[in-house]
Order: structure tokens, then C-alpha cells, then sequence
RNA sequence: GCCUCGGUGGCGGAAUUGGUAGACGCGCUGGAUUCAAAAUCCAGUGAUAGCAAUAUCGUGUGGGUUCGAUUCCCACCCGAGGUACCA
């Protein structure tokens, strides 16, 4: 009987579907897993290749568990929300609802032609407003809290206005904005509501701040750094400036520390834990301050605050730098520099923040004019700007100490700046000196002599004692800005009063549905898309939204425009999926007793900085107000790699519209432009006719043959459409069959390595199935037969050799070992001419969490009715491995020269004796005495000499 | 620039603690079967020299530690990912 796969696995699937196999109940006496896969953006391409690789290692850990007995919730949803389904829309006016809903649907199709083994009556979508309520709940929760720093934790604003009633905000130590005045509790009493509301924005942990953006002003919207190329944008070419603008953000500095501890007691791989670390950036030091002097007779003076992790050298201080966005730059600059300061700022304001953190060879700054006075010494110290120093980082002003700093040193060198040496027995000729540890502070008054610690000390104490200074810990991270100037996302529970204060919309609202609009473009006055909405206005009577033209700001009121961020949805689904169909909590509290937290999380490390830190901040802040049991959600987490593509080039010679085959090219000028891979044969060819219909601009074009034939140039690259090298998995399971892809995805290297795709070798892991499949049966006209005697022991020794080795391998995450070992049991056992139950039962339950269509037919066939996927895993059992003899290789000066079989029970000398003995060593010896003879038993002989 | 990961045959990769480099698979070559093909099976396959036994070289490059290095250390080259509004 052949292998049929198609029959075998839609039957299978259809079983899985119809029997609800993999719904996970709870609450449930075995003990639970929770296995989690990121969700996908749902985009028209449809899933390529290159998609499943995490879901299928996720999938065989989750099968594994539950052959070990565990209960499994494995669910898979959708991340709706984004970019590309609006960019369609504004391009073709289909509203992004119904884009998205067509591309679950594909999603789905193709999900579902692979075997996982999903609950899928968990399925959650973003986009959905029966999820995005409980996204904005978050939201409204966070609005409603401020971070204690004393009980380090977030608590609801009621503890805080009780706090500022009894003592005014001096004695509370609280998380919040910079520029927050100190009040008495009188002075709190005495304010009006509008003013107790403005001070109670400063301490929410989501507020409303300005926050410098790229501002395309032709496109009206913000772009990422991404897709700013060169200061302009990367669609259209349009100019992009810095610009602040007023959005919404999220304290997540409140929880540096915490983030930073955290990461401690999860199991997540050491480079993103150092992406984590990194990204928050704790540095400890002083902050400082510089007051500046008068820029004209009588003028004001500026506290010009920065912080620095070497307060011992500041007596090596030759100027200052400030970002060119900085708030004083206007006010520090003297009359003769303004012209120049402010061409300068205009160009910065020009440069991505990207480009001005790598570009470290081009130095460019200019002088203000002003001058600030050395806190220690009194001196004069000129104050500059510089791009080196970005607005977002710190204070965006740093005290300059060249021979400390390379940068400071570069700046001082091209400009002519003195380079004062505040080191003992250091020569700084050449470049700055950085080494803390090797620091001997010279020419620095009453810290001379010290070391890097001692001496920061002391400057601390005497900046302390003069009010301009304090030791502090910096951290890198910044406040999370959470507005974005788009349509498809969640918009704010928010509408604000007659003075521009936001007010929440009641919690028995939610969810708030997104409002239809004309256009997915921002409006012309350069509001973001909600401002084409004509009912998108607060009806504070009737609780419910109402049209624009009824706003009195009385009692109906202006609804945000803004829309949350990619991330938003993503901050909480992990504990949505416990309780999915809960309309009276995020999570209730039977369901997350019971599934506590997710034990496998697997996911791209692009995520590291992103959602991966998000997250775990909206569940610090859950955690602290009571509504789930556990700080950190993700206990274990696995980054898979990427899968590249193989794209096909084309040559086109340049200014013609003639292609020159790739062995034509010599040193012409040529643009290399991809084609779709699906037009070029085994052999690189390009069919050329197909070409000429897949785009027209190659319907006239002229090829240049090698041989008769256009061969094309490979380029090994992301998989991406926009790249035309996607292989799509619909065709190789009609071909091979879902259990192939899933084997083949694995087998191809390490789950957390990228490496490229090759359809070609699919046909080994398919012959691998085929071969499985005739171990099973060997009966008559190939029929389906196993004995019931007792296997060999040789039978025996490749089983549990192989038991061994998949399971240490899938616990270690090595898939791709554990298909080449069953691919060796099975070789084996077909050599031996192994029939036996005994173990072909065991093996079946080894194959299922990689090919479950598969094992689950033979599973029948053995007699069984139920599912595979909850047979007890085989055991291993050491008794069969034992050997008694090692064929132990015999070294010459570390070179392998043969091999020796020996009993391993002998001792070293006895070893050695025999090794000597040995002909073949005499002949490589050639009359030469050994120096050495290392024997390592059980391991290796190495005879030196 | 900075942080992180990676570099092993024609290709994907293996080598678990410093101990036989190249498991397993693809591809390729030769053979069996077949009228022929597909499928299947058998043998070979890092490079160079040699009829062969065998020898020399060989894990990005250059150095080092060691009886022994793909593995540890130092310096460098190349590629990929991230770098705060792509998801």
C-alpha cells in the first residue's frame, strides 16, 4: 500500500477538527502547558515558508508535552491592527476591515493545512472590538495609576489625591514629569479642578507630552526612522522634519529597574536579555548643573542640567555641547551667532537620529556665543551645539571633557577647543583616554591623586554642598509614545473638555468602535484620519458618540483623533487567550489561577526591544494592581531565525530596456533588477515568455542569450515579497504533504539560526516518510503488517539509542538533530528487517509531534482508536545502549592514523600495551621512541613523538 | 557608529564537556531493475598527488594556549538582525 498522504492528512485534520482534540479545558487535575507562538500580521501575500518555522517548532513542543502528559493550551489569533491593510485602503478605498477579514480567512486556510495543533476556539483578533476593549481597559487603568516609588508600585490616583490632600506633593515620592511644580496641601485644596487636573496628568502612567516625531508635512503624517532615507521620505522623496507634536505616552521609565531585575528570573536568550539591558541603559552618575551666564547686560541665566557616569573629571570640562533641538538653544544664542545657530539647527532638524548616532566621522557644530559657569571652578565655559548630542537622550546637553571622550576629543580637535589633561602619567597626544580603571586624576584641585570612584565621589559631596549637584542613576529608556496618526488601530477611550483635558469615557462603554470615514488620509488641515470622521464626538448625557456638528464642549465633546500603536494589541493577548470569550474581565480569575503564565513563548528577536519590553511592562503594571499573579508572563522564550529566500536577478543594460545574461556582463554597466523565482528553471534559466506576461515593462524588452539561454544571477536574501523570492507553502503540501514541510522546516538547521530555502531538498525528508511508511508495511503486496514477538536486541538498541537522543534534543530545541536521528533509526531498523510491535509502537509516538498525520494513521493501523496525541511518550531505558568494546581512534601528534577496538573495561596502562603492540603503530613510529602516550579511556589514544 | 548573532564540502547542515572534522539529507557519478522512463535499490563522493596502500592540505584571515582546537584566548575581514512610528 502506498503513502498517501493527501488522503491521510485531510482525514486527520478533519478528525482533529470534528473531535476538538486540542481544546484545552481548564480548570483540569493534570498539570498544565502553555505554549505560545507570536501571532501574525495577517498580510495579503499570505503565509510563505518562512512563517510556520516558529509555529511548527512550537507545535512539536506542544505534542511533545502532551505525550508526557501535561494539559496543553496552544492557541494561535491574529495581530489585525496595522500598517499595510491601511495603506490599501488609502490607495483602493476598500475599508481595512474587509482586507483583513479576507486575509484571516487565507491565513487560516493555510494554518489549517498544516496540522497544528491549536485551540483554536481561543482565537483572538486585535482588530476585533470585543478584543480591543479590554486593550483599552488597559489603557484606561494605566490613565487611572501613578507609580509609587516607595511601595515601587503602581497604585490607582486615589492614594495619590488622598496624599496631596493631607501633604501637598513634597512628601510623596512619585514617578512623574520633570517640570512638576511643588505644591503644599493647601495650595492643592486651593486649586481649581482644571489645575488639580493638569498635575494629576504629571503623575498618570499614560499622559499626554510633546515628543519630537519625523514630520513628513507633504504626506501629513509621521514616518518611522525606517522609512526616512537621507531626510526624505522613502515614499514620494518628500522633505521630513524634527517636529514636536502632542501625543500620548506611557511612564514605562516608572519601571526601569524593575524591567532590569526582571529579566534575571526569566529563561530568555542572553541577547535579547542584553537587548533588554542595553535598551534601558542604566548608568550611574551625577547630574550636574551649569548655570549660564547673561547673554546680553542684565539677561537671564539658565540652569543647564546634565548628567554624566564620569563626575570625576569634571574638572577636565572645556565646553559643553547641546543638541540642537535643545529648549535654550533660542535663549543661549548671542545676536552675532544667530544666523549661524540657526542655518545649523535647521539642518540637524534635517538628519534622522539613526544617521546622526552612526555618522561619527563628519563633525559639525556650531557656537552659541554663550557661556556657562564651571559649578567647581567658576570658569567661563562656552557653550555649543553639536549633533552629536540628540535631544532624546538624557538631557540633550553633556558637560564636554575631550580628553575623557573620543567624541568630546574629535569635537575639540576640529574645532580648535583646548584639550585640557586631567590624567596622571597619560599622554592624550593621540586620542582621549576612557579606561575608569586605570584613571589617576591630575590638575583637579582637591581630588587629585584619586581613582575614578573616589574621586566621583568627592565631586558629588562638593556638588551637593553648593545645591549644583547630585549622584543619580540615568536611565536610556524613554517614556513609550503611544499615539499614532492612523485609522486602522484603537482609538483612545478619550474625549476632551472645553480646556483641552482629557476625560475618560465610562468603563461600560467600552469598547469604543472605530468611526467610518470618507478617506483613510489625514485631513487637510493636517489632522490625523479620525478627523474625517463626522461622528467621532463625546455625548457626555447620553454616554454614547455622536456627530461632530453637536459639539458644545458642555455636554458633547471631541473624541481623541489619534489611534494606538502596533504594540498595544499585543501587550496583553498572552493572558486574553486564557479566558478569550470573558466579557467581564480581561482574564478571569479561575482561568489565569489556573494558566498562570506562558511556560514556551517563541518568536523573532526583532521583537527584543519592541513588544517583547512592552509587554512585560503592561504586565508589571496587571501585576501590581492585582489582576494577574506573576510579574513576568513568558517564563521560557526561543527566538527562531529567519528563513531567506533565493531571488533571481535580471541585468539590464543601463538607459535600454536589453538584458544581458549574467556571463554577458563583463564590466558593463548594468541595474540589477529581480524577477519572480517562479520563472527560472533548475538550471537558473528564465523562461523568458512567461517573463514578458508577468510585468509589462518586459513585454518589448530585449535579451542578450548565453547558449541559447538568459541565465539569471542568485542573491541570497530575506524572504519578502517585495523581492519576488517567496515560496509559498500551498504548493509543497499538494506536492509532499504537510508532513514533509513540517519535517523539512526543521531539518534545515538550528530553529534559531537564519538560513536560506531550497525547495529541492524536500525529497529526502519525503523519502524519509516513504521508508517509514514500508517499515510498517512488510506483509504481503506490501500490506500493513507488525509481529507481536519480541524484538531483537540490535532492534532494541536503535530504538532506545533513538528515544534517547529525540527527546534530549527537543527539550535542548534541536530539532533539526532529532529528524536526522529518526531518519538513522529508521535506516537501521530497515537494514535489520525490524517487524516488531515491540518497537514500532513507540516509534510511531517518537514520529508524531514532527509528522502527526502520519503517526496517527499508523497509530490506527496499530489498533488503536483513540488519538496519538496523548500516548504516553516512550521511556528510555539505559540496559540496551550498553557496550562492551570502543573502537578507540589512535592519534599520532593529534592525527587520527587508525582505529583500535578494545574492551572498555581496561585500565590505562593495559591500553597503552595493547596500542604499542599494535603493528600499525610500530609503522607509524618507524623505529622513533614515544615522548608521551595519552590515553584517555573510553575516548581517545595519543601517542606523542 | 553602537549592541547581538553568524562564517565548516557543490548546497542545507552534524560534531552534547577541548578528543576520529564533514553524521543525516540534497546534488553529482557509476551500477542494478526496466523495451524505455518514473519509482526503488546498491556503491562512490572535502581538495591535491598516487594503480593502490598511503601522504599532504583542510572548519572566514592572522597569531596564541594545548599531547590534541570547528570548540578556549587576542587581533582582524565579511554577512545578517536591531538601533525607539515596519510588523
Amino acid at each position: 500500500m502506498q503513502y498517501n498522504f493527501r488522503e491521510i492528512e485531510s482525514r486527520w485534520q478533519r478528525f482533529w477538527a470534528e473531535n476538538q482534540t486540542f481544546r484545552a479545558e481548564h480548570p483540569n487535575e493534570k498539570p498544565k502547558f502553555y505554549a505560545l507562538t507570536m501571532f501574525p500580521y495577517p498580510s495579503g501575500a499570505g503565509l510563505h515558508v518562512g512563517h510556520p518555522l516558529g509555529y511548527i517548532a512550537c507545535d512539536i513542543y506542544a505534542r511533545y508535552k502532551r505525550h508526557q502528559g501535561f494539559n496543553v493550551l496552544q492557541p494561535m489569533g491574529y495581530d489585525s491592527f496595522g500598517l499595510p491593510a491601511e495603506q490599501y485602503a488609502i490607495q483602493t478605498g476598500q475599508h481595512p476591515a474587509i482586507t483583513t477579514r479576507t486575509n484571516i480567512a487565507r491565513y487560516r486556510e493555510q494554518l489549517d493545512q498544516l496540522g497544528f495543533s491549536y485551540d483554536w476556539s481561543r482565537q483572538v483578533r486585535t482588530s476585533d472590538p470585543e478584543y480591543y476593549h479590554w486593550t483599552q481597559w488597559v489603557f484606561m487603568q494605566l490613565f487611572d495609576s501613578w507609580y509609587n516609588r516607595d511601595s515601587d508600585k503602581a497604585e490607582h490616583l486615589t492614594t495619590l489625591i488622598s496624599a496631596f490632600e493631607a501633604g501637598g506633593n513634597t512628601a510623596v515620592n512619585a514617578a512623574c514629569d520633570e517640570d512638576t511644580p511643588a505644591f503644599t496641601a493647601a495650595e492643592w485644596q486651593a486649586m481649581s479642578e482644571a489645575e488639580q487636573q493638569r498635575i494629576l496628568l504629571k503623575y498618570r502612567l499614560t499622559y499626554l507630552a510633546d515628543t519630537e516625531v519625523n514630520w513628513c508635512p507633504e504626506l501629513g503624517t509621521v514616518l518611522a526612522n525606517d522609512e526616512v532615507v537621507n531626510g526624505v521620505s522613502e515614499r514620494g522623496g518628500y522633505p521630513v522634519i524634527r517636529k514636536k507634536m502632542t501625543q500620548w505616552s506611557m511612564r514605562i521609565t516608572a519601571y526601569a529597574q524593575r524591567l532590569l531585575d526582571g529579566l534575571d528570573t526569566i529563561d530568555w536568550p542572553q541577547p535579547l536579555k542584553d537587548a533588554q539591558t542595553n535598551w534601558i541603559g542604566r548608568s550611574k552618575g551625577a547630574s550636574v548643573t551649569f548655570r549660564s551666564k547673561p547673554v546680553k547686560p542684565g539677561g537671564e541665566r539658565y540652569d543647564l542640567e546634565v548628567f554624566t557616569t564620569r563626575p570625576d573629571t569634571i574638572y577636565g570640562v572645556s565646553f559643553m555641547t547641546l543638541a540642537p533641538e535643545h529648549d535654550l538653544v533660542p535663549e543661549l544664542t548671542t545676536e552675532a551667532q544667530r544666523e549661524a545657530v540657526e542655518a545649523y539647527v535647521e539642518a540637524s532638524a534635517r538628519r534622522s537620529e539613526r544617521e546622526r548616532m552612526a555618522d561619527v566621522k563628519s563633525i559639525s557644530g556650531v557656537f552659541t556665543g554663550a557661556y556657562a559657569e564651571h559649578p567647581l571652578t567658576g570658569e567661563d565655559i562656552p557653550i555649543w551645539i553639536g549633533d552629536y548630542v540628540l535631544a532624546g537622550y538624557g538631557t540633550g546637553a553633556v558637560m564636554a571633557v575631550p580628553c575623557g571622550d573620543q567624541r568630546d576629543y574629535d569635537f575639540a580637535k576640529h574645532f580648535d577647543l583646548p584639550i585640557p589633561n586631567i590624567f596622571e602619567g597619560v599622554s592624550i597626544e593621540e586620542e582621549a583616554y576612557a579606561d575608569k580603571a586605570g584613571t589617576v586624576i591630575a590638575n583637579s584641585d582637591f581630588i587629585n591623586g584619586m581613582g575614578y570612584k573616589e574621586a566621583s565621589n568627592a565631586v558629588i559631596e562638593a556638588l551637593e554642598a553648593k545645591g549644583l549637584g547630585k549622584g543619580t542613576i540615568n536611565y536610556r529608556l524613554r517614556d513609550a509614545v503611544f499615539s499614532r496618526q492612523r485609522y486602522w488601530g484603537e482609538p483612545f477611550p478619550v474625549y476632551y473638555d472645553a480646556e483641552g483635558l482629557p476625560h475618560l469615557i465610562p468603563e461600560d462603554c467600552l469598547p469604543l468602535e472605530l468611526p467610518e470615514v470618507e478617506k483613510y488620509l489625514p485631513t487637510e488641515t493636517g489632522e490625523p484620519p479620525l478627523g474625517n470622521a463626522t461622528h467621532w464626538a463625546w455625548d457626555a448625557e447620553t454616554l454614547s458618540v455622536t456627530a461632530n456638528d453637536r459639539i458644545d464642549h458642555k455636554t458633547v465633546f471631541p473624541l481623541e483623533l489619534n489611534t494606538m500603536p502596533g504594540w498595544a494589541g499585543s501587550s496583553q493577548y498572552f493572558n486574553r487567550y486564557m479566558d478569550p470569550d470573558n466579557s467581564a474581565a480581561l482574564v478571569g480569575d479561575q482561568a489565569i489561577g489556573y494558566w498562570q503564565d506562558v511556560d514556551l513563548y517563541i518568536g523573532g528577536s526583532e521583537h527584543a526591544t519592541g513588544h517583547l519590553l512592552y509587554s512585560r511592562f503592561w504586565q508589571y503594571f496587571m501585576y501590581d494592581r492585582g489582576w494577574v499573579p506573576v510579574e513576568e508572563y513568558a517564563k521560557k522564550l526561543i527566538n527562531q531565525g529567519m528563513i531567506l529566500g533565493t531571488s533571481a536577478v535580471v541585468y539590464r543594460k543601463s538607459g535600454t530596456n536589453t538584458y544581458l545574461s549574467k556571463g554577458l556582463i563583463g564590466d558593463q554597466q548594468v541595474e540589477e533588477l529581480r524577477v519572480d523565482v517562479n520563472l527560472i528553471n533548475a538550471s537558473d534559466e528564465l523562461d523568458l515568455e512567461a517573463l514578458r506576461k508577468w510585468q509589462p515593462q518586459y513585454a518589448d524588452a530585449e535579451f542578450e542569450l548565453e547558449d541559447g539561454a538568459y541565465v539569471v544571477g542568485r542573491e541570497v536574501e530575506k524572504m519578502s515579497k517585495r523581492w519576488y523570492n517567496v515560496v509559498n507553502p500551498d504548493q509543497i503540501c499538494e506536492e509532499y504533504g504537510a508532513d514533509s514541510l513540517r519535517l523539512y522546516e526543521m531539518f534545515l538547521g538550528p530553529l534559531e539560526q537564519s538560513k536560506p530555502w531550497n525547495t529541492a531538498g524536500l525529497s529526502g525528508v519525503h523519502n524519509f516518510l516513504k521508508k517509514l511508511w514500508k517499515l510498517y508495511h512488510q506483509g504481503a503486496d506490501r500490506s500493513f503488517e507488525v509481529l507481536d514477538d519480541k524484538a531483537s536486541a540490535e532492534n532494541m538498541k536503535t530504538l532506545h539509542k533513538t528515544i534517547k537522543k529525540v527527546q534530549d534534543d527537543i527539550e535542548g530545541f534541536s530539532f533539526n538533530t532529532t529528524v536526522s536521528s529518526l531518519m538513522i533509526c529508521v535506516n537501521e531498523l530497515t537494514s535489520q528487517g525490524c517487524r516488531q510491535r515491540d518497537v514500532l509502537e513507540p516509534l510511531a509516538i517518537l514520529l508524531s509531534p514532527y509528522a502527526p498525520h502520519i503517526a496517527e494513521e499508523l497509530w490506527k493501523k496499530l489498533g488503536h482508536t483513540d488519538s496519538i496525541a496523548f500516548a504516553a511518550f516512550p521511556q528510555f531505558e539505559e540496559k540496551y545502549l550498553v557496550e562492551q568494546s570502543k573502537e578507540y581512534p589512535i592519534s599520532f601528534n593529534g592525527k587520527m592514523r587508525f582505529t583500535l577496538e578494545l574492551p572498555l573495561d581496561l585500565s590505562r596502562e593495559e591500553i597503552e600495551a595493547q596500542v604499542m603492540a599494535d603493528a600499525r603503530t610500530q609503522k607509524q613510529l618507524d623505529g622513533r621512541t614515544p615522548k608521551k602516550v595519552i590515553v584517555v579511556p573510553g575516548k581517545i589514544v595519543n601517542i606523542v613523538g
